[in-house]
DNA sequence: TTAACTAAGATGCGATACGGATATATGTCA
DNA sequence: TGACATATATCCGTATCGCATCTTAGTTAA
């Protein structure tokens, strides 16, 4: 696009074009451990190996609606944290056909990533596990979490690794400096339920005087006035967060 | 994609589908300001503005590699730093037909940004008018750059003054965790040389020691041994980008 | 030959942020 | 009422940063 003459003179169906297809990386944190909501693929290609929830691009569908779409028929998720992440166009990326993806990342609190595992019975949570190994990060692999056998590598379909790795790797990139953090929380949390999240998307323990500071001083945080109960120790504060400005 | 059922009755040619193209911001610094590489559109729509250098993706293309094409087709460059922006997909961007495009960010060291000018006489250099205006970025504006007339705002085609925005601060959230500076720069140059394109991408002035000291501990720059010539002060050692680890 | 000039490069210092250890507070439970 | 577990607060040594200042090494011109 954008070059006048090639354009004027273009036929749109006279050329073959790639399709274009959403796919979502559900991501919460369940146990301390950051998880993945993926699909059992029961046909070729990839038959038996796990896949992304995803979808085609409508002809009068933004990406991001498409996204929304997709969250809500795949997931029954009527609201989460989206946002784009990348776009993989590899030319054999699917056997079938030439297909680019946008992809997109979903963050979904603990609460919403189980509702949906209840919800679809197709879906199914994956451990991703993540190795510290540096601020770059190391391998990314996603692991079953079955009562009988779980802690095994799950065979992704497709690209559906590069792109699971890619959304770990941007969600520790963006974690301190922005509030995607507390997309994968309740609206009311406490400290240690936010360093949480946060240590388990890093993959390594934090100090905690030093999170609680930076996190109070950053002034995200709205003090509730409320306890969080249930504990058989001192309750601990529970926050809001407000966003800045 | 990525869902069997779907898929497996999925016709390719059945339904409509966006087309797919890649928008180049052709970005370097000239005269310690930020600036882009523009094309004055012929035709309608737009006809009249300034549009950011683009194709469509060939269906055995990679989109990097259709990336790289236009980079050679549409400003002679051979090689140049290339990183993926993001993908817009907004349905009415184009009036003429649906097009969803992957921006991608294109780094010229000021020599290629001036034999890009050279060699292709359609390409016009903007300004790139960054207000600091705080961390998050205030509004990007291109500017026009003529003898005559300069720093003129210029009317953008479609959503590229979107694109130039995001390129702009996308480039200033990496400046200094990444290498990207590097790339705007000849293969060796001085630490003042760096200086200046950190604070024309920032759009505000750095302290000289601190800068210097962040650098050479960062373990990057190579001394060359070599001194930069023809001032009439003195010359400042020459460095090289070495790669980390 | 030498002094003025200019920017490179180095040094010193106060403020700030951080990791880590430790101390105190506040709830539950026996 | 006291043991217990965790939240919350305080203290301190260290690394980093902004900033001012000083020294160095070239050119230029008297």
């Amino acid at each position: 696009m954008s070059e006048a003459e090639f354009l004027s003179t273009y036929d749109p169906a006279a050329y073959e074009r790639p399709a274009l297809a959403v796919d979502l990386v559900l991501m919460g944190v369940r146990d301390g451990r950051p998880g993945a909501l993926l699909l059992k693929r029961t046909e070729h290609p990839h038959a038996g190996r796990w896949a992304l929830p995803g979808g085609f691009v409508g002809l009068d569908e933004t990406l991001d609606a498409a996204a929304e779409r997709i969250l809500r028929d795949k997931a029954g998720i009527a609201r989460a944290h989206l946002e784009q992440l990348y776009t993989f166009g590899a030319v054999e990326r699917d056997p079938r056909m030439r297909i680019v993806s946008v992809a997109y990342l979903a963050l979904l609190p603990e609460r919403a990533f189980s509702e949906a595992l209840d919800g679809m019975p197709e879906l199914s949570p994956a451990v991703i596990a993540v190795s510290w190994a540096g601020e770059a990060g190391g391998p990314v692999a996603a692991l079953s979490t079955g009562r009988r056998a779980g802690g095994e590598p799950l065979g992704l379909a497709f690209d559906h690794a590069d792109i699971l790795a890619l959304a770990i790797l941007r969600l520790r990139g963006k974690l301190d400096y922005s509030d995607v953090g507390f997309a994968l929380l309740p609206e009311q949390f406490t400290l240690r339920q936010l360093q949480d999240v946060h240590e388990a998307i890093l993959g390594k323990a934090l100090n905690k005087p030093a999170f609680r500071r930076r996190m109070l001083d950053r002034g995200w945080l709205e003090p509730t006035g409320s306890r969080e109960g249930g504990t058989s120790f001192r309750p601990a504060e529970l926050y809001r967060f407000r966003r800045p400005r």
